[in-house]
DNA sequence: CCCAAGTGAGACATGGATGTCTCATCAGAT
DNA sequence: ATCTGATGAGACATCCATGTCTCACTTGGG
């Protein structure tokens, strides 16, 4: 495995480093390096040989996090065919960086740098276009603003990660539950559509 | 103001450190003591008077929310009327302690001692048992379970109170939108009840 | 007016996490 | 078998948040 490209080549271990990362301090951002280390089981040694430091490593966080989800916007094909069913895409989609997710959601919403700032708001915008297209479409209700349909998908995102992560929720229901609720709610209709 | 009583009395300053604590630690947990108290309006020395140190500026920050969160809940009467009121009603009450609650539920799921985990399991069950009742009472569908309804409001109360925190929703729409959302999702709905 | 209580600002020592280093070990390739 | 590169386990030095202290100042009550 000798001189591989120097483009963006994410190794197994290192994006396994991440996300053990992500999902160790999503819920304790206090954590030790040595904390951090050992649950990526890996010593601290070399997780210092991969990341500089701490700043580095909540860095690499936030930029494969976001690289990871916009990739799955991008598979979700928001622009496609009926606005629920993108949706239920986009949910489908995001399986695999929920826990990064939850991690750049709740940790690090206040004092980053405008890179990360640009690359979130670029989501948003990618996001809130797809609940007003429902909206223009009459699939979605308009008393509910698109801004706060959007936050609300990314906080049912982290409850679904941090659900399935702790047992009270089946891996293969993550999907079904967020889309589900966000679509049609808890209430329990006689006349489904 | 002499000789106060010795029991639980909240000074409102005390009150008011713990809430913005809260704001700022439920997306920067490592913020330092000094950013800590300059949020609060107070000097680093007044903080530590009031707070042993940050162990337990957490812990006040854990019973305080814990308490009042728990308030909230005995005020929403969640076993009276109709389930969708009670739930109705349990968002609203809890519009005070939203700041509080993305704090507790965001950081401090993992690693808390037994007291808090106890009294967050007394809270479980109390709004699991709501969401059963509405399900028993056929108002709520069952598809969806109990355990995950109760941490996607969760997920929604966390994503309203920064949502509010940041101006993308409008304090007064805060109760609104997400007990629609909960309720009735975002499809829209030709034939409503 | 004066005293008591509380406060903000700062100085200071301490501890623990951090970052760098070395070295023995191990897996894979040749 | 041998060599190369990466790893884990530690041993350090450094740094910074933390916790404790003092002191001057303000405020409100007597």
């Amino acid at each position: 495995m000798s001189h591989l490209g120097y483009g963006r080549v994410m190794t197994v271990d290192r994006e396994q480093m991440l996300r053990s990362a992500a999902a160790l301090l999503s819920r304790r951002a206090t954590a030790t390096m040595d904390e951090v280390a050992k649950a990526a089981g890996v010593g601290r040694a070399t997780l210092h040989r991969h990341f500089a430091g701490r700043d580095a490593l909540v860095r690499a966080l936030e930029d494969f996090g976001l690289r990871e989800f916009e990739a799955a916007v991008d598979a979700a094909r928001l622009e496609e065919g009926p606005a629920g069913g993108a949706l239920g895409r986009l949910v489908g989609e995001s399986v695999p960086s929920a826990p990064l997710l939850a991690f750049l959601i709740t940790e690090n919403q206040l004092f980053e740098g405008e890179e990360v700032n640009q690359g979130w708001a670029r989501i948003d915008a990618r996001i809130s276009a797809l609940f007003q297209r429902g909206q223009q479409e009459g699939v979605f209700r308009i008393d509910l603003t698109a801004a706060w349909l959007t936050e609300a998908l990314y906080g049912l995102l982290s409850a679904g990660a941090w659900s399935v992560q702790t047992g009270r929720v089946a891996p293969k229901d993550y999907q079904f539950m967020i889309t589900e609720l966000l679509l049609g709610g808890c209430t329990r209709r006689s006349v489904e559509r």
